[in-house]
DNA sequence: CTCAGCGGGAGGTCCCCTCAC
DNA sequence: GTGAGGGGACCTCCCGCTGAG
């Protein structure tokens, strides 16, 4: 996963040269890269969130039009009667809860929740066996336990049977918010998406041994995806969605908010030096002003490579 | 338009809350609004460009992967055939120039270029009558040129017939760039939808007159939107695309990247103050250490209310 | 068995029309 | 001018099936 999870730089450069997208579609473009490949979410998905944020900024408009379904299609370019549809179902949201499709938090809880779940249905204490197939000498068990790698968690290795099992399952309690309307049926390709996903990351292993028929999959990370660079990209984006609602404030010219970009060239040899002293001086800046029961403020930050001038 | 554009933060604030969307949704949420709303682009003119966004995803990782196209379909649960037209979209892009529908710079053309080509291809000395409506007296003339407010360019007064003409003509140019098969003819909803935006955000106005039976519009401002806010809406976007970029950068944990988030508490009474000498420290850091001919770096910065812990 | 291709259903984006208030 | 209907065309996202290798 580690090698995947890195967008390439030169590539990433390539296209948008090619393509020469204004601001607002490299956001989305590195949105898409961070939730659909980093963040594992499905292409669909990714879609339907993009579409639940376009009909909420239709609703709002719709609210302050003073709820005038014609003047709102007008302003968007949108039928009457699909304004109507988008109105209806947001305020059915607002008032029974969650039925707009969005990025559910960091990533598709199938993938996440999978290790978790695992062993709290499959759990395996140190001294006991591992597989658990019928018909298996103690000789050929531990040559298919020796198949895992170190650091693997402490879980039973599951037949197709029961792997297929335990991820219908998580999907399942994934869709438990959803209204019935809406909600996906665990379908062969959808399967066969979150195995690949699995797999792919190194979550899960497959162990094809001749001793057995049927292929096995064992748990051997307690988590999907790197830990640190997972916290990275979650980071991340937690700062980019902070740092658009401090720039709207500046928009509106609000009191008391300050946004800045400052271009310059830097000697290489002193680059590492500045930009400790920078994390110094805005840490000690925000100490001293440092006042407990104060206003809330938030002060975000950062430096690195221009490449877009 | 001006009091419009802005986004109310009690009715964002109570849609967040209903949603709880995770922070994926709110730059979408937010990248809606400063589109559509802000911008003046079109409800599918948003979607089109996620899809964009999300198909360039899609295509960076089906290089990745070797350029295996089953891989990248179970990657993001995509179908095979889709895949294969996706990369062909792409490739098509790449070889023979712009056929993705993405989000032009800043805001639709035949919004913002509207004053211009107005001015251009019906200009009005200062001392030519602005309107040429046959059989009126010159009292009836001065009477319909007196609605116009202050300030307004130098512009013949058009009648339907040719303020119809002129959004069509306008229309067209936005398209020349676009293959022919994705071109979208100029209907009556489209008209419609062009129309009310330039009377909603006042770069038109339409004036009724008993003296003729038709309507007839005048153009009243020098650019589409206030000059100001709309500056100001796209240096945010600006600012986002690059912080994010310089993010992805501390993601991959390069070198000589910074990213930081100060949270602190203040005494309203010395806000501005520790604002004012903030940026001054960092005008200054920066001044410090740049070096003409070095190695090009960017510091970005935003403070302000603290919303979301 | 895998793998490519084809058809179908559901739903959304577009377009246009009429009729009552 | 607004709301509430009707219609149809086209595309895309999903699914499942078939047949060649």
């Amino acid at each position: 996963m580690t090698h995947q999870s890195q967008v390439p730089p030169q590539l990433r450069q390539h296209l948008l040269e090619a393509i020469h997208p204004s601001p607002a579609d490299r956001i989305l473009f590195d949105l898409a890269l961070s939730t659909m490949k980093m963040g594992g979410h499905r292409y669909g998905a990714f879609l339907d969130a993009a579409t639940t944020a376009a009909k909420l900024a239709i609703y709002s408009t719709f609210i302050e039009q003073g709820e005038n379904i014609r003047k709102t299609g007008f302003l968007y370019h949108v039928e009457p009667k699909r304004i109507k549809a988008i109105v209806k179902e947001i305020e059915a949201t607002l008032a029974e809860g969650q039925s707009l499709k969005v990025l559910n938090s960091k990533e598709p809880y199938y993938l996440i929740a999978l290790p978790f779940l695992w062993q709290d249905k499959f759990p395996c204490g140190d001294d006991q066996p591992r597989v658990r197939i019928q018909g298996l000498t103690p000789g050929e068990r531990k040559a298919i336990e020796a198949k895992l790698p170190e650091g693997s968690p402490n879980a039973r290795i599951l037949d197709q049977v029961e792997f297929n099992e335990l991820i219908e399952l998580l999907h399942e309690v994934s869709q438990t918010d959803l209204p019935k309307g809406q909600r996906m049926p665990c379908s062969d390709a959808l399967m066969s998406h979150i195995k690949f996903r699995l797999l792919h990351s190194e979550t899960v292993i497959q162990i094809d041994s001749p001793l057995v028929d049927i292929p096995l999959f064992a748990l051997v990370s307690e988590s999907y995806s790197p830990k640190g660079e997972r916290a990275r990209v979650f980071a991340m984006i937690d700062d980019v969605a902070r740092y658009f609602n401090l720039l709207q404030a500046w928009v509106r010219e609000e009191e008391g908010v300050l946004r800045g970009v400052e271009v310059f060239d830097i000697d290489p040899d002193r680059r590492q030096a500045a930009l400790d002293e920078l994390d110094e001086l805005l840490r000690s800046w925000a100490d001293k002003y440092h006042q407990d029961q104060g206003f809330p403020m938030v002060l975000q930050f950062a430096a690195g490579t221009r490449e877009y001038d």
